[in-house]
DNA sequence: ATGATGATATTTTTT
DNA sequence: ATATCATCAT
């Protein structure tokens, strides 16, 4: 008998019935930190030292890159035998490792390229402007939504009809022309890379019969997050004798906007034979205030899978309500408490600021700045998606395939070099006409049919990425990057470029040299030579979103990309009708069901103290709003709440009505909340009154410089409309 | 080709 | 308030 107590001991008894189970299908409902990861690596353990499993008969999926990382980190640690082998990778990384190796079966080039949702995007709105398509009355983004939501539906366009509406004839119009474009062009976007992966073991019979002899355990991890085609997948690929273990929480299912399906959790139950529940519901995170919080919250919700929290721990501190007359009074609060926490040993890093919507996030920053708090962005553009990082590697894909239709529309005037929209428009229309490729087009146009200054720009266009290609071919991949940059042109236009953005833009660009030094590019790859390697890399994992600057500083993120993490302070912020719930999802019950999971996400990444807050008043787009609190603080319950006054005075408990409804008049007609203008310190909003005649004062909170009381008969104070 | 002007929308985001 | 984007004038 083999040795298992390095993998059993470290959990508790639930935990072990999940991780030590014989092999059969399993769904695991795991809570917010109840040891998901664990149970999940420690079960791909378990199966290959307990059961003799061999690693290459594993699957283990995931979403992001990250969490792959992690799992495989995990997994190799834990087991005693190599387990390279083992396939461990998001579902469009695995989708796109098997395209590759069977890329004649799927009918893919075999240099096929993967493009990323703006590359789509520029894609669908020029493949509409070849139909003719009214951008204004068909917006693109809607397309590109259309087009991507019937991928991972499993619909093609042929599997489509328009039943007679026009709106939809028109979309499946531009499905068409993109499909055929892209295929034309050897591109693949991530919804193909699922659909493609999925009528690959769907149609092909040797193929399916060869994965499901070998994949004999599939792992997937957030399996709440899955889509129909990823469901439909992982089906096809477990046959009948296949066992699948998946780990999902119902209650954290907060991307049904983006496709998710839920119900894929009870789905499974049912089209799985014998599956086996679990459900992990001891938190080693957060305090039992904390998580009783959540449990009262999230009873709100109907059709759960049914789950409460608990912890042997700590009741702990109670959670703090906070009701700020504004979104700076809010931010101050923020700022003094996490401040509080610092002085009393705790770290910059174990603070994270919880918002709804990225806006909210300005004014805590401009407060965090004031009070010298180094604070950090968790999310924001990554290195990849930049655009000049993008148009380098436009340049060295359209180097590797001329026929890469939007490299070419993208880098063909950038810099500029005199060729406009109606000469483009123009190698376009030829190319659309003659089926061919863009760069045929040109080539066929600067012979003839341009006029003599534009046919000498496109034809000079034409010998410089020749010129390029000729000279990087042989080249090394930091060579190749190296003259994908400086012999195009790019470099040299942004240094002509002196402001403060274009110098970061070189510093990206130089960044991306160094990136290719550092990328490993697989030898043994025969699929990918290294510069595919590459670009795929880059659309796969786009990176960082900021470089390193890791250093002790406060969290701010959104509720969204708060999801797996914990913090040992949290502030929950913005709980306002409107925003959070926010007011396109109140309308809908589904859609209030999802906010309520987003704040029961938010509530469970606290793990010592959570605070939070709402403000009676908030400028959004620009206008003033008066807030009544979120409808989710009432479903809190109170045994676990503490409400905190605002210190200078007379603050009403939540649940009362807002204080701004009392009609209270002050000095001059002016009235509590109100907008007002003074001619030092600018716009801002009346908080309160004291005292009567000439001495009485007038407390503002001026949008830029702070709070202040002033004299009523000096101020001089304009109410603005 | 570039810059000014005005219209428009403005939740969440990975691959 | 702010950003993005199309359009138009230069």
């Amino acid at each position: 008998m083999n040795d298992v107590s390095h993998i059993l001991d470290p959990l508790n008894a639930v935990q072990r019935e999940a991780v030590g189970a014989p092999p059969v299908n399993q769904l695991v409902l795991a809570g917010a930190g109840s040891g998901k990861t664990r149970v999940l690596t420690h079960r791909v353990a378990w199966l290959i030292d307990v059961e003799g499993v061999s690693p290459q008969s594993i699957l283990s999926v995931t979403f992001t890159n990250k969490a792959a990382g992690e799992m495989r980190a995990r997994i190799e640690q834990l087991v005693r035998v190599p387990a390279q082998a083992m396939w461990v990778g998001t579902f469009h990384g695995i989708a796109h490792r098997m395209l590759r190796m069977h890329h004649r079966e799927a009918g893919l080039p075999q240099t096929f390229q993967i493009i990323d949702s703006d590359d789509q995007y520029r894609f669908i709105r020029r493949v509409m402007k070849n139909l003719e398509i009214d951008e204004t009355r068909w917006p693109p983004r809607q397309m590109q939504w259309f087009i991507n939501g019937n991928k991972e539906e499993g619909r093609r366009p042929e599997n489509l009809s328009d039943a007679g509406d026009y709106a939809r004839e028109q979309m499946l119009r531009v499905y068409r022309a993109y499909e055929e474009a892209r295929e034309r062009a050897g591109l693949v976007d991530f919804s193909e890379l699922l659909l493609r992966a999925h009528e690959l073991v769907r149609d092909n019979a040797e193929l399916q019969a060869h994965y499901r002899k070998r994949l004999r355990h599939i792992l997937v991890d957030e399996f709440q997050d899955t889509n129909s085609l990823q469901y439909a997948w992982i089906r096809i690929l477990a046959g009948t004798a296949g066992k699948v273990f998946v780990v999902g929480d119902d209650d954290q299912s907060i991307y049904s906007w983006r496709g998710a399906r839920v119900d894929n959790i009870v789905r499974f139950s049912e089209d799985f034979p014998g599956v086996q529940t679990t459900r992990l519901e001891q938190n080693y995170r957060s305090t039992a205030a904390i998580l009783n919080t959540a449990n009262g919250l999230i009873r709100h919700n109907t059709g759960r899978m049914g789950k409460e929290l608990w912890t042997d721990g700590s009741e702990g501190e109670a959670i703090d309500l906070y009701a700020a007359y504004n979104e700076y009074d809010e931010a101050e609060y923020v700022i003094n408490q996490s401040r509080d926490w610092i002085d009393n040993g705790g770290t910059r890093s174990d603070v994270a600021i919880l918002y709804r919507s990225n806006a909210q996030s300005r004014v805590l920053e401009e407060q965090l700045i004031r009070a010298d708090i180094p604070y950090r962005i968790y999310g924001g553009q990554k290195f990849f998606e930049r655009s000049e990082i993008k148009d380098a590697m436009a340049y060295l894909r359209l180097m590797n395939s001329r026929a890469d239709d939007p490299a070419f529309e993208r880098i063909i005037n950038t810099p500029t070099r005199g060729i406009g929209a109606t000469t483009v428009d123009k190698i376009r229309h030829h190319a659309r006409e003659q089926a061919m490729s863009m760069w045929q087009a040109a080539q066929a146009l600067a012979a003839a049919g341009l006029s003599g200054r534009a046919a000498n720009a496109v034809q000079s266009f034409i010998d410089l990425i020749e010129r390029m290609h000729a000279a990087a071919e042989t080249a090394a991949l930091p060579e190749q990057t190296r003259i994908a940059i400086h012999d195009s042109g790019l470099y040299a236009g942004h240094e002509k470029d002196k402001s403060e953005k274009a110098e970061g833009r070189l510093e990206n660009l130089d960044e991306l040299v160094n990136a290719t030094v550092g990328f490993v590019a697989n030898d043994e790859d025969e699929t990918m030579d290294p510069l595919t390697q590459f670009l795929t890399h880059a659309a796969l994992e786009a990176g960082e979103n900021q470089a390193g600057e890791w250093d002790d500083s406060v969290q701010l993120m959104t509720l969204h990309a708060a999801k797996g993490l914990e913090f040992p302070l949290v502030f929950m912020v913005g709980l306002e009708d409107g925003l959070f719930p926010h007011q396109r999802s109140i309308e809908d019950a589904n859609g209030l069901e999802e906010e309520r999971r987003l704040c029961y996400v938010g509530i469970t990444r606290a793990m010592q103290k959570l605070h939070i807050s709402h403000a009676e008043s908030r400028r959004i787009h620009g206008t003033q709003n008066i807030c009544a609190p979120s409808r989710f603080l009432r479903e809190l319950p109170a045994a676990h709440l503490r409400e905190v006054r605002p210190s200078i005075q007379s603050a009403q408990p939540v649940f009362a009505p807002s204080r701004w409804d009392t009609d209270e008049t002050g000095p001059d007609g002016l009235k509590l909340g109100q907008q007002v203008r003074h001619g030092k310190f600018g716009e801002g909003v009346v908080l309160a009154f004291e005292g009567e005649g000439a001495r009485a004062r007038i407390h503002v909170n001026f949008d830029s410089a702070g709070s202040k009381w002033l004299i009523a008969g000096y101020a001089n104070l304009q109410p603005v409309a």
